[in-house]
DNA sequence: CTAGGGTTAG
């Protein structure tokens, strides 16, 4: 009597399926398979061929695709598994809910999880639904809804685990928030997490990007077997607080320990000999690079680019940056800040036009490289038509870092009362950059009543930064105002304000040389000082303008690059072909003067690296268009 | 066959 409707069944069944696969079983088994790093692309083309089969996804089936959908973040093909999920009445299984959840809060929609989640609240696995929400709201920026859920969680006693601390430390990465951090890391300590090294790992992350390298070190310290990432949330951490030396010293006892770096240490120590200016480790970084198998990687291109470029090497810059099939925002950023610096802006806003030509859109980063380009070159047209393009045609509000370049342009073009309207007429409070630049111009254009004025606002934005006390005071001196000179001593004084030494270095043959103003623990000390001595004889003979010398030494202290420069000549066994680069912080005008003059004296060339540019000599020129 | 996590550039 059945047989009829069997055999139906059993026709329909190989009509629908040909390939017999109607059982989703089989299909969940592929798919476990494939929702793993890597593979989530093919997950989703198989979820797509089971859907054309006829079989039905079931419960197993969904947590494996939203997984996939999730980490690839496509919120729409999410929501269509949403609507799979629904129609095939899986809604309320507890694994499809955390799933679902999940998947939401990785395509940046943590409120629609949030309501999942609230709208069905289930007993089961609240702690993994939690995690997911905790940490979708941090990733999404929304710090302290991640925080109200971390609170809730645990006024419900609910338990909390490594993942959920995974979850919301990094939102703990900024200084305001470091107490807080601080707090988990005890109570985390007391659950016993402190054995998870990614918890390890996590806190030690925040600590370096608080700054709070003591309690990093100590932390570092205490682990006893560092992972990879250990080493290099350390190393990155430092590199992005511009602790280069420390970096450079975390490298070599990691190569000491026996781990192999990766692509991300590499980042890191390349940041740092570009902030360092040490063009010798960066170039045993890229040997290193090269025998890894690692010189395709384009994290590690835009960081050599940026690492030659720095370090004064923009010939071999270029060529990587040529070499590159596919350019990015930050490989174009590089080398146009890279030009930029070493003051030929023609050549970096032909850069920058080049890359709107290719297509590729600008950013707030890339307008401070092109702006600043156009400031040290002398653009200042071409730097105000960018300025006011950034927001007509791209959209883009310009931030004060934008103010601080056009100020400084219009003030060396001698536009210093337009420089102080523009700053007048910010939408946003002015910054400490924005009126040191303004107090900068004032100083080349011999403005002291414009200069009185930035100064008083500067030092009330950022009062113990010495720089910009030496700066008026230099304005004083050429003014010949002694009494103001004064002023400045005792307002330093009074605010236990140090005069900082100024300090140069010079790396020669491999090897980093400091060099102090007044310090005399350098081994050549003595020949040093005696190559010194001929030279200011020398340049003092030659045209006299050492006798234009100001009373600069009362704040700035003795010249440490006039030592940098006398060790590297006494060392230097071709003078005519050798380019130095000596870093110092601040540049004043008698190091022009003084560099001018030797380098045309003995016919060789000096390049000179300070906080923003390089300033190249050359026969008694240097290439920066400031007007000393 | 079932969900949640730590380190990359200008």
């Amino acid at each position: 009597m059945n047989l009829p409707l069997q055999s139906l069944r059993t026709k329909t069944k190989l009509l629908s399926s040909p390939l017999q696969q109607i059982q989703p079983i089989k299909w969940n088994i592929q798919l476990r398979e494939l929702s793993k790093p890597g593979q989530y692309q093919q997950a989703i083309t198989l979820y797509r061929q089971m859907l054309r089969s006829g079989a039905t996804p079931n419960a197993f089936t969904f947590p494996f695709i939203l997984k996939s959908s999730a980490a690839l973040s496509l919120p729409v093909s999410g929501a269509q598994i949403h609507c799979h999920v629904i129609k095939s009445g899986c809604q309320s299984e507890p694994f499809v809910q955390t799933a679902l959840i999940t998947m939401y809060c990785k395509c940046w929609s943590p409120d629609t999880a949030y309501k999942l989640f609230d709208e069905s609240p289930k007993s089961w696995e609240l702690t993994v639904c939690y995690n997911a929400l905790i940490s979708g709201y941090v990733q999404d920026s929304q710090f302290s809804n991640g925080l109200l859920l971390f609170r809730e969680m645990r006024s419900r006693g609910v338990a909390f685990n490594a993942v959920t601390v995974l979850g919301l430390v990094p939102g703990c990465t900024v200084p305001t928030h470091l107490e807080l951090g601080m707090s988990l890391h005890c109570s985390s300590l007391k659950c016993g997490l402190n054995s998870d090294l990614a918890v390890a790992n996590c806190f030690l992350t925040m600590y370096v990007r608080c700054a709070a390298f003591e309690l990093a070190r100590k932390l570092f310290d205490e682990i006893p077997m560092k992972e990879l990432i250990t080493w290099n949330a350390m190393i990155s951490g430092c590199a992005q607080n511009g602790l280069g030396t420390e970096v450079l010293d975390l490298y070599r006892d990691m190569e000491l320990s026996g781990m192999q770096p990766d692509a991300v240490t590499f980042v890191g120590v390349l940041s740092s000999c570009a902030n360092l200016g040490a063009q010798k480790v960066g170039i045993e970084v890229e040997e290193k690079i090269k025998r890894y198998g690692l010189k395709f990687n384009r994290f590690l291109k835009n960081a050599l680019i940026n690492m030659y470029a720095r370090c004064g090497n923009l010939t071999r810059a270029q060529a990587i940056f040529d070499e590159m099939p596919e350019r990015n925002l930050v490989s174009w950023t590089a080398i146009i800040s890279g030009y930029g610096m070493h003051g030929h802006g023609e050549i970096a806003v032909e850069l920058f036009d080049e890359m709107i030509k290719a297509g590729i859109q600008p950013d707030r980063t890339v307008f401070v490289s092109v702006l600043s380009a156009c400031s040290h070159a002398g653009l200042t047209k071409k730097g105000i038509d960018y300025f006011d393009s950034m927001e007509t045609n791209y959209g883009l509000k310009p931030g004060s870092e934008h103010y601080s370049c056009i100020v400084d342009l219009l003030g060396r073009a001698g536009r210093l009362q337009e420089a102080h309207k523009l700053i007048e007429s910010m939408p946003m409070e002015p910054d400490g950059p924005v009126w040191g630049a303004l107090l900068g111009a004032c100083k080349i254009h011999k403005n002291v009543e414009l200069a009185e004025l930035a100064f008083t606002k500067v030092v009330n934005l950022e009062p113990t930064n010495i720089g910009y006390y030496v700066l008026l005071s230099n304005i004083y001196t050429m003014a010949g105002d002694l009494e103001g000179v004064m002023r400045i001593r005792v307002m330093m004084r009074e605010r236990g304000l140090k005069k900082d030494p100024g300090y140069s270095y010079v790396e020669y043959k491999g090897t980093t040389h400091l060099f102090v103003a007044g310090d005399r623990k350098h081994p050549q000390i003595k020949n040093i000082y005696t190559m010194l001595a001929e030279l200011e004889e020398l340049v003092k003979e030659d045209s006299g303008l050492l006798k234009e010398e100001r009373n600069d030494q009362a704040i700035a202290g003795v010249h440490s690059e006039r030592l940098a420069i006398a060790f590297a000549l006494l060392n230097s066994d071709d003078l005519g072909k050798d380019i130095l680069v000596i870093k110092n912080l601040r540049i004043c005008g008698d190091c022009h003067v003084f560099i001018k003059s030797v380098s045309k004296i003995l016919d060789c060339k000096f390049v000179v690296r300070d906080a923003t540019r390089f300033h190249h000599f050359k026969c008694g020129e240097c290439s920066c268009k400031d007007y000393w």
